[in-house]
DNA sequence: TTGTTAAAAGACATCAATGTCTTTATTAAA
DNA sequence: TTTAATAAAGACATTGATGTCTTTTAACAA
């Protein structure tokens, strides 16, 4: 809803990662498509980027693929919006008119500011690690489409 | 941010006719689009589905234009997110992986559902009269893009 | 060194939202 | 009855997000 498929293809992957790679290593993005029910190329690109900003790291040839480096874990959702170039969903007005400036107000903002400011924090403040819950059985199926 | 231009276009130009239309009657597209500085014949489409769902009304031929009717003021906000086919903005989830289920969460859903949930309580609560401020001098000014 | 594996990169295809332009239908006014 | 004004409708263009396919690059293993 609110935000793209590629911030949601973008979590799910490091979640996935992060959730398989003690038991298995490095996971090439063949086998995290696979696992998440995600086109293959377009993810490819995703992970491209996550690679990129550090948020995952990766390595090309036999038994490569991608794994989580020192920051993953505590890395805000807010970078996956940043990620997605999706910064300013968090600034600009509800109606559209442009950045949203509480000086100059349109008739939408009080109701909004609030709200707006609080899925802000909702995403500045959980980390990765918040949303990964390895023991729970069933964790994948619940960051996959089935 | 969250929801589409449409959306903004069709909130603005009804609260653009209630306010206008008390000192100048009918209000032709042609007018709505310059007040609004909005895109004309776009505005054109938008318009009509305004008509149509009746949340305004329009008269063809000279000095004809849109108007408010009986429940242009009394009409909630959610119809402005029908109009524009994004009524499952509040329902899916945020990782897109499906309509939401609590019954199957995915990780952000303890996150994000109550603030989701008052987001649709905005839309469904707030009525095209609430956003009126007919006395404020400025307010033309508050809905359109300068 | 050579071959194989996998990420990275790039070229295109598809689709939905947005935007422009033209044509048609309807109504009021002259 | 004609004309002009205006909404309504429809045909296309543009753009960005998404998706598919192919080629290139890097790393390991034999
Ligand atoms: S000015 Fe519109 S939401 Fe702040
Ligand atoms: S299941 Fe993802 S937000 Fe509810």
């Amino acid at each position: 809803m609110f935000f793209s498929k590629s911030f949601g293809y973008a979590l799910r992957s490091v979640l996935y990662v992060s959730a398989e790679s003690e038991k298995q290593g490095k996971i090439p993005l063949e086998k995290i498509a696979e696992g998440l029910n995600v086109p293959r190329h377009f993810l490819g690109k995703v992970m491209k980027k996550l690679v990129k900003q550090g948020i995952l790291s990766s390595q090309k040839g036999p038994n490569g693929g991608f794994f989580i480096n020192d920051s993953t874990l505590q890395t805000p959702l807010i970078q996956f919006i940043h990620l997605t170039g999706e910064d300013d969903h968090f600034k600009s007005c509800v109606l559209r008119l442009r950045n949203c400036d509480a000086s100059r107000p349109c008739p939408m903002h009080s109701r909004a500011e609030q709200l707006r400011d609080q899925w802000e924090e909702v995403f500045s403040k959980t980390l990765v690690s918040d949303l990964l819950n390895k023991d729970q059985p069933n964790y994948i199926d619940s960051i996959a489409i089935l």
